[in-house]
RNA sequence: GGGGGCGUGGUGUAGUGGUUAACACGCCGGCCUGUCAAGCCGGAGAUCGCGGGUUCGACCCCCGUCGCUCCCGCCA
């Protein structure tokens, strides 16, 4: 080894030894006769005096030396002089008095300062990103994701699980996702894909017995990006054989619950998951993944203003479409401008326009435009249903379920922000449970699956596939925190003549079933033990855990949203060669 | 595919239809033996993302384009 010790592991117990250290040069202050510069690697900074009376030598090499180059110190411990401790580093008490000093390389300035954590421009930070790795908000992110990782590996193989690679190169399913092609060398015209998840792979493992199987695994979307989405992610994936979804849930929570206390900077809100049906997050929050940190849920005042003169609310009403209101505290005195922003975010959302009433803080009077359609006693309902105060706002939405559901939601995610509830002190967790089985919209006369094919319907809902299949419910869940979703997963059909019947209602015909599932609906018939699994993403975790606002800082090389890596400069264009090796021929580009 | 935001020395920002394009950090040189965001003195460094247009004159206004980013569509 080039250095004896770790840059930040040096204490006063250390006082006397001779040590050597090597790493980067954090920053240089020069008094002339005497230089001091923090020498840093991953473990931390140590204080590094080098005085011309001491080592003439040394001197002499460190005046030539500039930031982040590479050295190696060889000096003796010492305690600071009095009064001149550094409380801000862990090895504030104590420096390294340098008898000689080896440069191990030479560094050029670099774009940006490594040692403050300044904002830069992202590009430039991912156009350097080995860099930008270096300094401390990256370095603790990715610390963060491997004591993650770390604490996931122990705590299910405590509990007996498996870890099992499944393939990168595997088949192309038209489901889901757009897929990531590979072209065949070997078989000319054809293709692998790069797995969106390994969903099929973790049931046949079930069926191979495996019982309990888990994988930190690469999954790959060729969509496009998000804040918290990227064209290659990870995902705790696992899957558990003769197991209930109580089972599931019991488990992930104990795992979610360890990971974030061995882990997160940012704590748990608290460590019991409430666990809530679709049908209530949708109705309480307007959504299926709630942020349950605050309050200002939606309430439904329909009866109220059914018969009221204002025609938008009671034709809604007679119509069977609700009226659902949202109460802002203290934002009674919002003006025009403020107003005018909430409705440009309430149409954004599909409403129609917004209605609201502002009651004052003092005179309680209460105004808005749609104020005069009703009677004063109709006013003192809404505001006793709502729970509103004087100062407060509410904000009212009449349309379709659908439309009042995203128009709420959008308004109580901004009014959640705007009132400082969004900030990233606690992660607070709920299980999303029950979901319905096939989505509400029908495609091209058939019922759409609302998670996967193989999603298995609850028990006592089996008997309404044949009845009505909308109102089924399903043994699938996601795991929500801070209004992300952070893992979802079901139990699955295992039992061939139910799955058959799921086919059918999508409108799966049986030769397209088997060309694409052929190998599982196989596979099942061999003996397919009762299973269920999930995949929780290990980004958004981490990320959240991190208190970061995107999984690019998580990532230790993440891509741009337009997928570019700026610093490989990829994806890039290829030999003509290796194109004809892969039978490819490359179509002129319309923009060209 | 669509919409919004951003783009000015190496970095982060300020700026106005006519300026010598300003400030901080960084960088270079000098001084300094107890600093730790060291300090003090001096200096270099910008065709204001790119292209076109309007104008007597554009960093500023308009159009296009490129890059980054956020959102919708898309995507568990």
């Amino acid at each position: 080894m080039l250095k004896t010790h770790n840059c930040g592991e040096l204490r006063r117990e250390h006082v006397g030894q001779t040590v050597t250290l090597a790493g980067w040069v954090n920053r240089r202050r020069d008094m002339g006769g005497v230089v001091f510069f923090d020498l840093r690697d991953r473990n931390g900074k140590t204080q590094v005096v080098v005085n011309s009376g001491r080592s003439q030598e040394a001197f002499d090499v460190v005046s030539q030396v500039q930031r982040e180059y590479v050295l190696q110190v060889t000096g003796e411990v010492g305690l600071r002089p009095e009064g001149q401790d550094n409380p801000d580093l862990p090895t504030g008490e104590i420096e390294v008095t340098a008898d000689s000093v080896t440069i191990l390389n030479p560094a050029k300035t670099p774009p940006f300062l490594i040692d403050r954590d300044e904002v830069v421009d992202e590009s430039l930070r991912l156009k350097y990103r080995y860099l930008d790795l270096r300094r401390e908000r990256l370095q603790r992110n990715l610390t963060i994701r491997h004591k993650a990782i770390k604490f996931i590996r122990d705590f299910l193989d405590e509990r007996g699980f498996l870890e099992i690679e499944t393939p990168i190169l595997f088949k192309s399913t038209p489901e889901g996702a757009r897929d990531y092609l590979v072209p065949s060398r070997v078989h000319p015209g054809k293709f692998y894909a790069l797995p969106q998840s390994p969903q099929q792979l973790k049931q046949l493992l079930m069926v191979a017995g495996y019982e309990r199987y888990f994988q930190i695994a690469r999954c790959f979307r060729d969509e496009d990006l998000r804040a918290d989405r990227q064209p290659e992610f990870t995902q705790l994936d696992m899957e558990m054989s003769f197991v209930e979804r109580d089972d599931i849930l019991d488990l992930i929570e104990e795992l979610m619950v360890g990971m974030v206390k061995t882990a997160s900077i940012v704590p748990l809100a608290y460590e019991k998951f409430p666990r809530m049906s679709f049908a209530e997050a949708v109705s309480r929050y307007g959504t299926d993944r709630p942020d349950v940190r605050f309050g200002l849920e939606l309430t439904d005042i329909s009866d109220l203003v059914a018969d009221s003169a204002f025609r938008v609310f009671s034709a809604n009403v007679a119509a069977g479409n609700p009226v659902k209101a949202i109460c802002a505290p203290g934002c009674g005195g919002y003006s025009r401008k403020q107003m005018s922003e909430l409705e440009a975010l309430a149409k954004d959302a599909g409403a129609k326009g917004l209605a609201w009433m502002a009651i004052h803080p003092e005179t309680e009077q209460i105004r808005g435009p749609i104020v005069k359609f009703f009677s004063v006693e109709q006013l003192i309902a809404i505001t006793e249903r709502m729970d509103a105060k004087p100062g407060d706002l509410i904000l009212i939405s009449s349309d379709t379920e659908l439309v009042v559901r995203e128009v709420l939601h959008t308004l109580r995610m901004e009014m959640g922000k705007r009132l400082g509830l969004t900030d990233t002190n606690s992660l607070a967790f709920v299980w999303i449970i029950d979901f319905p089985l096939f989505e509400e919209t029908l495609e091209d006369g058939h019922y759409a699956p609302s998670h996967h094919m193989f999603t298995m319907p609850k028990r006592e809902h089996i008997p309404l596939l044949d009845t009505d299949p909308h109102a089924v419910l399903s043994d699938q869940y996601d795991l929500v925190c801070n209004g992300f979703e952070v893992a979802g997963g079901s139990i699955r059909i295992a039992e061939r003549p139910l799955q058959r019947k799921i086919m059918e209602l999508i409108g799966f015909s049986m030769e397209e079933a088997m060309e694409q599932f052929g190998h599982m609906l196989e596979a099942f018939e061999y003996g397919a033990p009762p299973h269920g699994g999930i995949a929780p993403g290990i980004d958004r975790l981490v990320a959240l855990m991190a208190g970061e606002p995107n999984i690019r800082e998580v990532m230790a090389f993440p891509k741009t949203a337009q997928a570019t890596d700026l610093m490989s400069d990829s994806p890039s264009e290829v030999a003509q060669k290796q194109l004809d090796e892969l039978h490819i021929a490359v179509k002129e580009s319309k923009k060209a």
